[in-house]
DNA sequence: TTGAAAGCGCTAACAG
DNA sequence: CTGTTAGCGCTTTCAA
């Protein structure tokens, strides 16, 4: 089923032997230069393209790096899978995208799955309910390749991109409070996620530097990382039935913000008169939102990027990495209705 | 690195030949019960895994599929590819995608790499900008597997899953003009695309049914599919400073529509008094958006799975396959205040 | 029922 | 500078 050449059939019609060719098309120095164009020539007029499979097979490496993400379908993770590709090809990698739905099981099938595809490296954001990292520790321990962005493992010294969750929740949430709100809820998905913490203490940092108080009942986890729609309306609707009710919430991830804004609509919620909004998002289509929606955006395709880079270098290195980068990006607040900005940034 | 372990080895520790271990492990009936049960438990002991890449060298199949859509980060593929994906990895397959940005040259690009990375399939769904299909015309008839989504090539006899492109606006337009509009503008992508004729053409057949006259200057075409943000503002500024501007207008595809909204909004227009508005978009906010957006939503999840199923079918025939079938599906017309329905089926 | 050996496409050590 | 050969992990004749 659609064949192509081989070394073989080059040496053939050329009367050399498969060294030879294989020696000219590697730009070897131990060669004839007449050979050698022989060899191009040849090559290039009958488009010669060598199996990659073969060249792993005896190399030991696949060529590929595995992806483990939640979800294709979430905006971050689409764009930071553009910003993977982009690097991968031009470095003769391909990409091995695998879900996992928030799912510490299927994550798991996913990374042993990939494992068994021989991908030379993984680039991974943990899932939501992802507690035991030992796969990778005990992969990482063993000198396989690890990069992990978003949503690392604390535990796991490797290459890591990271939002700097901290000051990017702070400044929302200083935001919110320049604004004039002083009840804000804090909507997450479950605490196993570092980025999650992060957040939280950003968010708590600014409410403390301005005096605020932070009623326990402001602060509502999602543990599905708002992959349950039922979930976050639950929590969104006690929330707001609350008898003191917040004036504004900061939602810490994409789902859960695009979801809690049609929740408050949907319960007759006013934004920002009843309850003001600012989520971790990057949909491009926020602005279109009603109101519409001021957000966190990362950086997601750049964080792919430089993902994929390190994950190629620490492939390709000879000597095992010992020293590890943690690269830590901004976050941009755009500022828009929904929290009754003060100074617009856009 | 990451060594696992081989057939050898447990040929070396049983004491037996390697095509011995073989047969026992793939379960041949000439082998000897005793043989195979050893083998077998020292292979789960072990925990052995085949290695796929020795496998494809020596079945001359990669057992991948190769996915060619225009960009990950659009609701549509997103969703299509999660769909792929839940097909590909259940029957054993992983899935390499590919992004073409709408260009005609990465597209090709792409497939070549695709080919040269010994995929066993393509999945393809062309970019706005392909006019040239002759790549996947020679394949087809060399006897590779592909199968088209969405976007197919209409001069290619193969498996095809596509939206009943004609029915969706048809029906998408009569709404408007059960609403009571009357000077519809039709915004599209490259009338290259195959689902753009279609969706025209149903357009077009709903004026006429009730008699709406049709002004070639509400035809509206978008070279790069939408990927221009600054060609749709062109596009859309110039429709609604006509003499006679449209009062509704149907846009066609995913990006073209949240830009529109956003642009009309930018400019000031009130939708649906100033204009109104459906789009086909996959995107699961658009109940968020001010206003809420009436749109044409495609089974994208289930285009996928269809299309990977058949793709796989085909891979896996003995056979060449002769008889091709086209699925067609239905799309879902969900009704919202950009189009002032009459009947909300939503 | 089992083993030896060839071969998938390619590279690399070793000869010459 | 070029050819021979072995080997990457596995399957599959061919012999035994």
């Amino acid at each position: 089923m659609f064949q192509s050449y081989t070394i073989k059939d080059i040496a053939k019609a050329l009367n050399l032997s498969t060294s030879t060719v294989s020696r000219a098309l590697n730009g070897s120095h131990e060669i004839g230069a007449e050979t050698k164009k022989l060899v191009l020539e040849y090559a290039e007029k009958i488009n010669y393209r060598p199996n990659p499979i073969a060249l792993s097979l005896k190399e030991q490496k696949s060529h590929s790096i595995g992806v483990v993400v939640c979800e294709v379908a979430n905006n971050y993770f689409s764009q930071a899978i553009n910003g993977i590709e982009s690097i991968a090809y031009n470095s003769g990698y391909h990409v091995i995208i695998t879900q996992t739905h928030e799912s510490a099981e299927r994550e798991l099938a996913n990374v042993q799955h990939l494992l068994s595809r021989q991908v030379d490296g993984l680039l991974v954001s943990l899932s939501a309910q992802t507690v035991n990292t030992s796969i990778y520790e005990e992969l990482h321990s063993k000198g396989f390749p690890i990069v992990f962005f978003d949503r690392i493992a604390h535990n796991i010294q490797t290459h890591r991109i990271v939002l700097d969750n901290f000051v990017a929740a702070f400044e929302a949430t200083e935001s919110l409070i320049n604004s004039g709100f002083t009840r804000i809820a804090h909507l997450t998905s479950t605490s196993n996620l570092l980025i999650s913490q992060e957040r939280f203490k950003g968010f708590m940092a600014a409410l403390q530097k301005h005096g605020l108080n932070f009623p326990p009942a402001y602060f509502r986890q999602c543990n599905h990382g708002g992959m349950l729609m039922t979930e976050v309306e639950t929590v969104v609707k006690e929330l707001m039935e609350l008898p003191v009710p917040p004036d504004a919430i900061l939602s810490t991830n994409d789902r859960l913000t695009t979801h809690c804004i049609s929740i408050l609509k949907g319960s007759g919620y006013k934004i920002p008169e009843d309850v003001a909004l600012i989520g971790f998002t990057n949909s491009d289509v926020a602005e279109s939102f009603d109101p519409p929606l001021t957000v966190v955006r990362q950086p997601a395709f750049q964080m792919g990027q430089m993902a994929t880079e390190l994950l190629i270098k620490t492939i390709e290195s000879k000597q095992r990495v010992e020293n590890y980068t943690t690269e830590v990006l901004a976050a941009e607040l755009i500022c828009r209705e929904s929290s009754q900005c003060i100074s617009p940034i856009n």
